[in-house]
RNA sequence: GCGAAGGUGGCGGAACAGGCAGACGCGCUGGCCUUAGGAGCCAGUGCCGCAAGGCGUGCGGGUUCGAGUCCCGCCCUUCGCACCA
């Protein structure tokens, strides 16, 4: 029998409006006792919504209807990134002004919230394309260049030569313009930039307080990138002081070249007459290449000689200065100090280079290696090594004869070895222990490799014996054309300072600390803290974005717009050209504020990042005219409480957000210094997407048998990607509701798995949703007329084993429900709970002594537990219980505690680990260990299976389960 | 290379304090209903086995009465960062 059937259409339409109208998601701003400031990542509105976002909205709208049940007084308020390169595109080739193309975005964004019933706090929306919000964004610059934290300098940008275009860093994919494919190229122009770098340390200090996945902890711990080390000052010959940064102080000992970046500023000054073509043509090349050319080649280890040597000032060693494109000028002093043995970029350059490459820090695993040339000692070597038990294995070299190839461990092992081999060298030979030691065998005696000194009388002496070495630079090139020793040639770990003059012999763990003092006592180094975080470059060359506002004066150099002077209004102009503000005179021209001549406005815009790093302090006061955000509000509502977005901006934008929250704070402007308490990055919703290598992206719906393009019929290549507009593999929302309905979509978009993870949509799915809320409806229709009458409340003391365990499982769902929403956010089981518990309720009131009271509170409870997920069906079933109150002004259903002791449970019996008998007994008794240990002791089958065994021990767990070991 | 996350049925996933592995949903199989099914309802569904039983959470070891979960050693996938000194 089939009631009344589910009409997804009609039942939205009808609720569609009331939440708004009753105004349930206005936050009471001045009442902060109990106050929650839940708050999504305001999107840039390009285009349509797609189902993708439905993971970070929807999922928002789910847990401020249960966190407004729950009774808080909820801060949910939407807004819209709304500048950006898109509008400005669209309206560069559609002729459209880009802030009717925006708002075109926003009014259909707006529409699809409503159809999907997400709802926000409409009062306080923003747009930060809007004069009443740049003025602030305008306002923010001024008070970062009041403390000298916004600047001006020379810098590179990306120019696409074909767009005519300047590029952000995050347009250029590949070295190529996003838009046209075209090479990028540099150019070099004043820029602006904020000195985030100033606030390095706290941002990385403070990420410990929050509330954050670790992962985006973790990386943003790595964009900051601290590293700890010292600079140490290097004298050049002509008298110029070379600072480089090291984390390996240590090392120093071992430093047997310096290595500039090609734009460092002393290479002219340093490069030798002989040399000045070759460094020029060089740094031509480098500063030519662009980054990602630069990054491709990394393991070419280009450079070239300036000619010009320094002092080690360690060991006083002469050591020559090269230029390679491997050092970059902006990280650290633009200056290294290279230490081939142990640093793998060293190395591979000193190798090619032949520069000396001297260890100076011992192998901790005591791990050495030496190569007995046939012929070298006499025989009997074998046979000495055996018996001292030395491993080493024998096989032919070349066509040489037999070699020895040993493994040694230890100071012991490596000192027996050495005396066995000088007994059996062969006059006019030579053999060299590597790794843990470095020493040189020769028939008068042992020599160290110690020092570039020892590399030279060393590698002289070896080609003087052995005219095949002849070609060799250095002794560590001649060692390396030996497979055997690959691996012990070079280590990077760190370990006791070895060839290191007076600081020869300090333990790894000290060597660091050691030889910073050490550099300090003799004025020639200091510890040091460099960082990877670099200021962040605000300046876009564009018009659609907050101006700067900075008016360039000839006699009064950079001066700032008066605050009272905001906003620097955009330019309403016709059309748009392609060098944004720079390309339309009357904005530029203007009078200078302090002397009042003639003077030209700054024509930059600002990156639309620094529009969203304060836009969560506008929503308390969004229309306050005379100040940015009401401190007294915000204090008392911020940081947020739960801020959800995508990882997308676990980076950027959070950094920034946390940049400028700690600035306004250490202007007294807010008490705290952290922006958000809490983070959720939600996954990202996937879908096939089709590439035709000739048509570009296909829609999949168009996709013809056999996955070939429509167009060409050309096989095309399929992978699962987020959805995207330029990807083509987006599922219109639109289509969904029209099809099931709004709370389908919701019900499959939070139900489909973990909301931090990344799922592809599937179309099985969404009936899955579709039919459980074709069950859910003519499950409650149905029973409507039977509880219609029932007034009383269900009495446990009445129930049958059914109703005791439906009872039961009614509190289970609504503590596990309760506990998803409020802790990790866990939906998706949230969601399987009460479909279990519905399941569990459909073959309950198929019963004939089905208990009309307990039927009447489990439908109740079940349509207030799935209102946050399918609010329209919810409202619609709990108007037609008979109630009044709109569900959010109804309040979340509670648990007993009591009840999830009643009735029956079983409980498994292990023997041995294995699960041999199940008992059933009250829940009560099931929770005292005692009790369960005996019921399980007295099963007949337990019984059974015991018999002729001994009971070693009986482990009982309240509740779960009961363990016998026996013998 | 470094950092992080992850690897569980045919699929998405569950098991969040070491306690019945596979909840919930999809798919599939059989049945009912139907002129019909991309509808609905009922039953089944990790693998091997007629069964008793055995085997099963990437691989190999270990701890434990008991391991998806903890420890040691590997393999693979995804995502960040990447010549950062």
């Amino acid at each position: 029998m089939k009631g009344e059937p589910y009409d997804p259409h009609a039942i939205e339409d009808r609720w569609r409006d009331f939440w708004h109208k009753r105004g349930f998601f206005k936050a009471r701003i001045h009442d902060t006792s109990r106050k929650f400031y839940y708050l999504n990542m305001f999107p840039y509105p390009s285009g349509k919504l797609h189902a993708g976002h439905g993971r970070n909205y929807i999922l928002g709208d789910a847990i401020v209807r249960f966190l407004i049940m729950r009774g808080w007084n909820v801060l949910n308020p939407m807004g819209w990134d709304a500048f950006g390169l898109p509008a400005e595109n669209a309206a560069i080739e559609q002729g459209i002004h880009p802030r009717d193309w925006t708002w075109a975005n926003i009014r259909e964004f707006k529409r699809q919230f409503r159809a999907w019933g997400v709802e926000y706090d409409w009062d306080r929306e923003i747009a930060t394309c809007e004069p009443d919000y740049y003025k602030w964004t305008q306002w923010l610059f001024l008070k970062l260049y009041e403390r000298g934290l916004a600047y001006r300098a020379q810098g590179k940008v990306n120019h696409c030569p074909h767009c005519e275009v300047v590029l952000a860093n995050e347009q250029v994919i590949g070295g190529r313009c996003w838009r046209c494919g075209a090479e990028v190229e540099k150019r070099e122009l004043a820029q602006w930039y904020f000195k985030i770098t100033a606030y390095a340390d706290r941002l990385l200090r403070d990420l410990e307080k929050l509330d954050w996945p670790e992962h985006v902890k973790r990386m943003q711990e790595n964009w900051i990138g601290r590293s700890e080390g010292a600079e140490v000052t290097f004298k050049a010959e002509d008298g110029q002081d070379i600072v480089v940064f090291t984390t390996r102080p240590d090392t120093l000992w071992g430093a047997t070249f310096l290595v500039l970046a090609p734009e460092h500023p002393l290479v002219d000054a340093l490069t030798h007459p002989a040399h000045r073509d070759a460094v020029a043509a060089y740094r031509e090349a480098a500063t030519a290449k662009t980054e990602m050319e630069r990054t491709a080649k990394a393991l070419d280890k280009t450079g070239v000689p300036t000619g010009a040597h320094a002092v080690n000032p360690a060991n006083g060693e002469r050591i020559p200065i090269w230029i390679a494109d491997y050092v970059m000028m902006t990280y650290g002093t633009g200056a290294i100090m290279a230490v081939p043995a142990h640093d793998e970029r060293d190395f591979a350059f000193a190798l090619k280079h032949g520069l000396p490459i001297i260890p100076v820090i011992a192998r901790p695993d005591g791990l050495a290696k030496s190569f007995v040339f046939p012929g070298s000692v006499r025989s009997g070597l074998a046979e000495a090594l055996a018996r001292a038990n030395i491993a080493f294995t024998a096989g032919p070299h070349r066509d040489r004869g037999e070699a020895l190839y040993v493994t040694l461990r230890g100071e012991a092992e490596i000192d027996r070895y050495i005396d066995l081999v000088r007994a059996h060298l062969q006059p006019g030979s030579w053999c060299e222990v590597v790794g843990a030691r470095w020493a040189f065998v020769f028939d008068d005696g042992v020599v160290p490799f110690d020092s570039v000194a020892a590399d030279r009388k060393i590698l002289a002496r070896c080609k003087e014996l052995e005219p095949k070495v002849g070609d060799k630079r250095t002794v560590m090139e001649m060692l390396a054309g030996l497979d055997f020793y690959r691996d012990v040639l070079f280590h990077a770990e760190h370990g006791t300072m070895i060839h290191s003059g007076p600081l020869t012999g300090t333990p790894g763990e000290a060597a660091v600390a050691t030889t910073i003092r050490w550099l300090e006592e003799r004025g020639v180094g200091k510890a040091a803290v460099h960082w990877r975080l670099r200021d962040w470059l605000v300046s876009r060359q564009r018009y659609w974005g907050a101006p700067i506002p900075i008016v360039h004066c000839p006699e009064c150099g950079e001066v700032p717009v008066p605050e009272e002077d905001l906003p620097v209004l955009l330019p309403d102009v016709p059309t748009l050209g392609k060098q944004g503000l720079a390309d339309i005179p009357e904005f530029i021209l203007t009078r200078c504020p302090r002397c009042g001549g003639e003077a030209r406005r700054d024509t930059d815009t600002m990156d639309t990042f620094v529009d969203s790093s304060w836009y969560f302090l506008r929503y308390v006061s969004p229309s306050d005219g005379k100040r940015p955000f009401d401190p007294e509000l915000a204090n008392r509502w911020l940081p947020v409480d739960l801020y959800v977005g995508g990882v997308e901006h676990a980076i950027l934008h959070l950094l920034y957000s946390r940049f400028i929250t700690k600035f306004l704070h250490d202007l007294g402007l807010l008490a705290f210094d952290e922006p958000f308490r809490r983070l959720f990055t939600q996954g990202m919703i996937t879908y096939p997407a089709y590439w035709c290598p000739t048509h570009h992206w296909i829609s999949p719906r168009e996709v013809r048998e056999g996955d070939r393009c429509p167009k060409c019929g050309a096989p095309l290549e399929v992978s699962v990607l987020a959805m995207s507009k330029s990807k083509k593999n987006v599922v219109p929302p639109d289509e969904l509701i029209e099809r099931y309905g709004a709370d389908t979509e919701r019900l499959y978009t939070l139900f489909m798995g973990p909301p931090e993870r990344d799922i592809e949509w599937s179309e099985e799915g969404i009936r899955g949703a579709w039919r459980f809320l074709n069950r859910f409806w003519q499950l409650v229709i149905g029973e409507l007329p039977r509880i219609a009458a029932v007034r009383r409340e269900p009495d446990p003391a009445r129930f049958d084993a059914a109703a005791l365990a439906l009872w039961r499982k009614l509190h289970a769902t609504v503590q596990k429900v309760t506990e998803e929403l409020e802790g990790r956010l866990g939906l998706n089981t949230a969601v399987a709970a009460i479909m279990e518990l519905t399941n569990e309720l459909s073959a309950y009131v198929e019963r004939s002594d089905a208990d009309l009271t307990l039927i009447r509170q489990t439908i109740r409870t079940v349509v207030l537990l799935l209102a946050p997920f399918v609010p329209f069906v919810c409202e619609e079933l709990w108007h037609r219980l008979g109630e009044e109150k709109p569900i959010l002004e109804t309040p979340w259903p509670g648990y007993d505690p009591a009840a999830l002791s009643e009735g029956e449970v079983e409980i498994p019996v292990q023997i041995n680990g294995r699960v041999r008998a199940r008992v059933r007994l009250p829940a009560r008794d099931a929770a005292d260990a005692e009790a369960l240990k005996a019921m399980a002791l007295g099963d007949p089958t337990v019984q059974e299976r015991l018999r002729g065994h001994e009971v070693d021990r009986v482990i009982a767990v309240p509740g779960k389960l009961v363990s016998i070991v026996v013998r």
